[in-house]
RNA sequence: GGGGCUGUAGCUCAGCCGGAUAGAGCGACGGUUUCCUAAACCGUAGGUCGUGGGUUCGAGUCCCGCCAGCCCCGCCA
């Protein structure tokens, strides 16, 4: 629909300079143009579209908006291009312009879609190289809730910038390399050696309780701390006995990250915070060439303009510790620089995004500031935070086990397909239904997964998120099983014999108002999925997939297709499978593979 | 103290560039199954959009003040 939109807006622009020609001049004089303020309707009977554009030009027309309107749908209706699209306009309320499509043209548009893979989604005719970094554990740790969030949104936002066109890298940041490397191996040389000398001497578990120790003892003790902080002086100094015990440490993580990457069919590159570790002095002693740099109580800063402290001074983003050691800070400028640095020696991005917690935001406006005044962005470069809330427990705190940890992500997916497992049983039971232990492994799999995914997308990222199993595993409202079911109904039909297949009847001919609410439901995929790429918010497309679901299912519920007679059969299978085509490429930009049975 | 985010129905949340009578879901109450999976559908009840001003033809949406909650504020990431 954006490209009738488009042309939609075209023509009313052109009758309006045609009803108003003096005002359209004194517009142009001012350097802007008339505004039709197209939208989609509000409203389903206010049929397709609705523009808005009269209401402003009452008070410097001094005419009654209703009489603009009027003008405007007389131009309009004199355009025949406008008049093969559309009805005739309706002028409602106190100015409005309602527009609604001619159904031929309705059906001609549900047409195209059948015959086409990409569902009417263009692709970008800029592309762009994007880079979207997400997930970020850290080396020595185990994936936990925190980690949630960026992972899943992450991936749905690559997803869907990939399905556009746009080159995305797609960039995991890993921790693998400040204080707490040196903390660690310290720590490891003391009680367990063999970790630091020989693959998997110690299993992760142990690792992650060997960290907490030393993070304790970090705090705790001066002198652990002083040897902790010259550890990672050797290590960032290329120490060979160092590196070889990093590198050990690095290896036995990634492995049990990427076991939950496949878990959650996620692909990431890994590049970690040590990539940059070439380029932190370079990056410091460029700030300072650029005279930016100001050292204060010995350690290095660039004070931000615009954004002040406790007492009034600019706050400082510190590139150099006193003890010349580098900082997150640092890495996070380097990065910048090298994402947009053009090919060799740089990934040439036109847009970078950084999915991480909402309360980095203030690090994040400094770190781009600071990289803005040093020339890293180039003009047409794009560099943004998508920032997420909190996850909450149903409590509305921080969530944690009974016990009082952080939440393992391993055990907060494992208890998601219990949950579904236990659920799928209870039902086959409850239906006399029967089916296979492998069906039923697969069904809970990806419904519990579905399920984790669904929920977090489906919220707005920026508030924070309160995480409940019963309520993202209920089969009723907006959930990843009801999307799913939907599916399933689909399939249903192709089994009792819909051909769901061919590319439908040579002319489609709707008759029911399901029938027409499933087909203006349809056409909205296009201008939804531009939305998401621009403001990068994946619940916009998961609204979207359940509102087609719940059109859909009053479609099912209400009007027959496999028995009705074979204009409308035929016409309704079509819809059917291109509703299917849509769900499944929407759930798949979410990161959620679909069923044919559950 | 400074900054950021949030505040919409009993609960969890949508609300697009400012547009018509503020929407879902859950929960509550009532209905629908000889028929493609009732995991569905139909209906009823439920709102001073935190609060006070301002901008405008029009404000949940933009601006300012205030209140409440969460988060961040120099050498952790």
């Amino acid at each position: 629909m954006l490209r009738i939109a488009q042309t939609l807006n075209g023509q009313l622009l052109a009758a309006m300079e045609r009803a108003f020609p003096a005002a359209a001049e004194q517009a142009r004089a001012a350097g802007q143009c008339l505004d039709p303020q197209l939208a989609p309707a509000s409203k389903p009977e206010f049929g397709d579209f609705q523009a808005n554009g009269a209401l402003p030009l009452a008070k410097p027309l001094g005419q009654p908006p209703r009489a603009i309107a009027t003008a405007i749908v007389e131009q309009l209706a004199a355009d025949p291009a406008f008049a093969e699209l559309f009805e005739p306009p309706q002028i409602a309320g106190p100015g409005f312009i309602n527009l609604t499509l001619r159904p031929e043209r309705l059906a001609a548009e549900v047409q195209a879609r059948l015959g086409d893979g990409r569902l009417g989604v263009p692709e970008v005719e800029q592309r762009a190289p994007v880079i979207v970094d997400f997930s970020s554990p850290n080396i020595a740790k185990e994936m936990h809730v925190g980690h949630l969030r960026s992972t899943i949104i992450g991936d749905s936002l690559a997803r869907v910038l990939e399905f556009r066109g746009h080159p995305v890298r797609r960039l995991n940041h890993v921790g693998d390399w400040g204080t707490q490397f040196g903390m660690l191996i310290t720590h490891l040389k003391q009680v367990a050696p063999e970790a630091l000398i020989t693959a998997d001497a110690v299993d992760l578990g142990d690792l992650v309780a060997f960290y907490r120790q030393a993070k304790q003892r970090f705090d705790d003790d001066e002198a652990f701390q002083t040897t902790s902080r010259e550890e990672v002086v050797k290590l960032q100094g290329g120490d060979p006995v160092s590196l070889k015990a990093w590198g050990l440490l690095c290896d036995q993580s990634r492995r049990e990250f990427q076991a939950i990457y496949d878990r959650l069919d996620i692909a990431l590159c890994e590049r970690g915070e040590s990539f940059y570790n070439p380029y932190l002095a370079g990056v410091v002693a460029d700030l300072d060439a650029l005279g930016l740099l100001v050292v204060d109580d010995g350690a290095r800063c660039v004070f931000l303009e615009g954004v002040s402290g406790k007492d009034g001074k600019p706050l400082p983003v510190i590139v150099q510790k006193s003890d010349g050691g580098f900082n997150y800070a640092t890495t996070d400028l380097a990065a910048i620089r090298y994402r947009f640095a053009p090919a060799p020696g740089g990934d040439g991005a036109h847009r970078v995004i950084y999915v991480t917690d909402a309360g980095q935001a203030n690090h994040f406006a400094g770190v781009f500031q600071v990289a803005r005044r040093a020339g890293w962005i180039p003009p047409y470069g794009s560099v943004e935070h998508v920032p997420f809330g909190l996850v909450q427990g149903e409590d509305g705190k921080k969530l944690k086990t009974r016990a009082g940890d952080t939440v393992r992500l391993r055990d907060l997916l494992d208890e998601a397909v219990e949950r579904a497992e236990a659920d799928l049983r209870r039902r086959l039971v409850e239906e006399e239904r029967s089916e296979d232990e492998a069906f039923i492994q697969h069904v809970a799999t990806t419904v519990g997964l579905a399920a984790v995914k669904y929920a977090d997308l489906s919220q707005n990222r920026t508030t924070n998120y309160q995480f409940s199993f019963d309520r993202m595993l209920a089969l009723q409202g907006n959930t990843a099983p009801y999307l799913l079911y939907a599916v399933v109904r689909i399939a249903g039909i192709a089994r009792k014999g819909g051909d769901l297949q061919s590319g439908g009847p040579a002319a489609l001919t709707f008759t029911e108002p399901q029938e027409w609410a499933l087909v203006r439901e349809l056409l909205k995929l296009d201008g939804v999925i531009a939305e998401v790429e621009e403001e990068l918010l994946p619940n916009r497309l998961c609204t979207y997939l359940f509102e087609l679901s719940q059109v859909f299912n009053r479609f099912y519920d209400q009007v027959p297709v496999l028995k009705a007679e074979d204009p409308a059969r035929s016409s309704r299978l079509a819809l059917c499978r291109l509703t299917a085509d849509t769900l499944k490429l929407g759930l798949g930009l979410l990161g959620i593979p679909p069923l044919e049975r559950m």
